[in-house]
RNA sequence: GGCUGUGUAGCUCAGCUGGUCAGAGCGAACGACUCAUAAUCGUUAGGUCGACAGUUCAAGUCUGUCCACAGCCA
């Protein structure tokens, strides 16, 4: 198989917040391939990096009284000294404050803009100044903020504008062109549903006044740019584009990888970027799903917060690395919980895999001296393990080039167990005393097919992996197409000492009724969606579920109708200490005049959901009256607002 | 509200163009073994393949409707 080269790359992360787990898997996930493409013999470059300029972090700035600079530098330490606690090893590693990348990213500029790609224009709409946003006039809800409710003002800002919408109908040709562009594939169709709705040009430009933070537009410095301009010139910044020899060395084998969240401004923005400059597309960019949090409370007040990125403190960081990349089908969402995790490492990786090197290993210590016995003849079972490790070879091959790394690790564990039965199938334990030729043979299979394992596992798990090949006293194989049977060394030195993954207890759970996870059915319906009462036979819950409702008094101080709903109210409602959008489905029964001032119940800690176009922010108790009206909750005397219920 | 996708054993998921497709791993139960990290090996899951209707000689596998969930868009 001819080599082949690829330029992979993990998104810029955002200095606005610390790693999480979201970050870490994107990046384990491309070390990874990184690791098996090398060990398939191709070339790879790895770029990850930090975007660094922006609103947020100039806030964020000021906040602390440190300049910008200041601030990132020692933010995107954070991302930095990461990586190598998670064994990640990439090649370049880019922050967007880098001479490297402002003069990449002002030569696209003026590029565009010398052929006519960028324009600059007045641009009226009403901005918000607490989204820090211009909202279309259809997005206003009763001519206010969507997102916070809040008045805007409509002004006019000159802005320079990328022409985003020549090169639509180009970039929908190449995605249909090229299958294998958007991955998964129904994330394509996402993509081109964009498309079809037209494509508008692109607002690329902040005034300083409002953003300093940023990178200067060469032809006018008054202006930075703004966001995607800024950040996604990256993946060419580091290469040197657009003159360095070796960006077309890597380039032209781009592979993004990113979180499904910023799909559009990739497969969208970056593309038609790309075009404008006159640059090749990359080969694919690939969407991954999230981590959710699972289905175990995650509750501050209960001081049991389950920061999965703490796990590798906890169980090491290529248990981690085994868990994402074995638990995660890539493009799908999937739920970390602790307890998962664990399972994983006592079922694959202690109990199969480090039992078995351990077993192998102590036979061979009792009765070949510790040293790699001959393997001698293969037997009919000896073959057919021969054959499934060879297979194996290409099947873990073609599920990395299809990014089935789940199932490469499951089909390495395959052979794994395959091992396990042939262990005890053969019995070197009973044949050394009869046949101890065919217990050597059975123990050198059993070790030679640890090895080949443990080469198929190393790019998920680099040092345990290197760890066992080293116990198994061979040497490390660096390119699979070397990887043959046979290649352990009769008369090599074992040294397994320590369990190489130590079984874990599972994590203490309360009261296993399997507490139904969903939230409150239609609870975004507001104020009825809870009267109904839950009679089915699983409606029993712990109390730990109910100790994750927080429910507090709230004051109204503002209602409206909303428009366009005849039971829809927005409430602006008191919690003490902040104040909310709510929106609720009282308006039936109740005059929006008749709620300002009155205390009600709600739910506080509802995750936000946008309800006609209006974020709601926790939901209002109430509950149906037998002449099919509506009873609000509230305490029977006044209190602070933001109290808490319990 | 529009569009797209998903809904298969307790859990995580395989099941391409319709006919051994009703599966795997984990968990659980029972048994075997005792070389090993209370490990390993074997047996056991009888699941209306979300619901309903339809096409077909034949449907998780195609069509329609509905329900639930997710995503994108408005």
């Amino acid at each position: 198989m001819a080599a082949e080269r690829f330029y992979y790359t993990t998104p810029l992360y955002y200095l606005n917040a610390k790693p999480h787990i979201g970050h870490a898997y994107c990046t384990v996930l491309v070390d990874a391939m990184t690791r098996f493409r090398r060990l398939f013999g191709d070339e790879v470059h790895f770029l990850t990096g930090t975007d660094e300029h922006g609103q947020k972090v100039q806030k964020a700035a000021d906040q602390r009284g440190l300049t910008p600079q200041q601030h990132v530098d020692e933010l995107h330490a954070a991302f930095r000294d990461l990586w190598p606690d998670l064994h990640v090893h990439y090649d370049d590693f880019i922050r967007t404050t880098e001479p490297r990348h402002v003069r990449a990213v002002q030569t696209l500029l003026q590029r565009l803009h010398d052929q006519g790609d960028i324009y600059v224009q007045d641009y009226a709409g009403w901005y918000s100044t607490a989204a820090e946003r211009f909202w279309a006039e259809d997005d206003l809800v009763d001519g206010k903020c969507p997102d916070t409710g809040l008045e805007v003002q409509y002004i006019t800002e000159r802005n320079y504008f990328f022409r985003m919408s020549k090169y639509g109908a180009a970039l929908r040709a190449h995605i249909v062109a090229n299958p294998g562009f958007i991955r998964p594939a129904n994330r394509a169709n996402e993509v081109l549903g964009f498309l079809d709705k037209g494509l508008q040009d692109l607002c690329i430009s902040r005034p300083k006044e409002r953003l300093s933070w940023g990178i200067p537009i060469p032809f006018d410095e008054d202006y930075v740019t703004y966001v995607w301009f800024d950040a996604l010139t990256n993946y060419i910044a580091a290469l040197g584009w657009p003159d360095d020899p070796e960006f077309p060395k890597w380039w032209p084998h781009a592979h993004h990888f990113i979180g499904k969240d910023i799909l559009t401004t990739h497969s969208v923005y970056w593309t038609t970027m790309l075009m404008a400059a006159g640059v090749a597309l990359p080969q694919s960019i690939t969407a991954t799903g999230w981590w959710l949090s699972g289905d175990r409370k995650m509750s501050k007040s209960l001081g049991n917060v389950v920061d999965p990125l703490g796990m590798k403190d906890v169980y090491g960081p290529e248990v981690l690395r085994y868990f994402l990349l074995r638990d995660m089908v890539v493009g799908l969402d999937s739920n970390f919980t602790e307890e998962a995790l664990v399972r994983r490492n006592n079922s694959d990786l202690a109990n199969d895999l480090g039992n078995l090197a351990r077993r192998a290993a102590g036979l061979v210590g009792r009765y070949f001296g510790g040293r790699v016995p001959e393997g001698g003849a293969p037997t009919p079972d000896e073959e057919e393990i021969i054959a499934e490790a060879r297979t194996l070879h290409g099947r873990v091959q073609d599920l990395v080039a299809e990014l089935q790394l789940h199932t490469a690790i499951e089909e390495t564990m395959q052979l794994v167990r395959r091992l396990n039965k042939y262990m005890t199938d053969t019995a070197p334990f009973k044949t050394i005393k009869t046949h101890p030729a065919a217990a050597a043979r059975s123990l050198y299979t059993v070790l030679e097919g640890l090895r080949h394992a443990a080469c198929l596992l190393g790019p998920v798990m680099p040092e345990k992996m290197a760890e066992l090949t080293d116990a198994l006293g061979a040497a490390p194989t660096t390119n699979i197409h070397d990887l043959r049977w046979g290649g352990l060394v009769p008369g090599s030195v074992l040294k397994m000492e320590e369990a190489l993954f130590p079984r874990r207890d599972l994590p203490v759970t309360e009261a296993p009724a399997p507490a139904p996870a969903k939230p409150p059915k239609g609870a975004g319906d507001g104020a009825k969606a809870q009267a109904a009462p839950a009679s089915s036979p699983e409606g029993v819950i712990a109390f730990d579920d109910f100790m994750k409702v927080v429910l507090r008094v709230a004051t109204v101080r503002e209602a409206e109708r909303v428009s366009g709903s005849d039971k829809l109210l927005r409430l602006q409602v008191d919690l003490g200490e902040e104040r909310r959008q709510v929106v609720a489905g009282i308006g039936k029964q109740f005059a929006p005049e008749d709620l300002v001032g009155r205390q009600v119940v709600m739910v506080a800690n509802l995750a936000p959901r946008k309800i006609f176009k209006l974020e709601s922010q926790g939901m209002i108790l109430a509950v149906d009256t037998p002449d099919g009206g509506l009873a609000l909750l509230q305490p029977t005397r006044e209190v602070p607002p933001g109290a808490q219920a319990h």
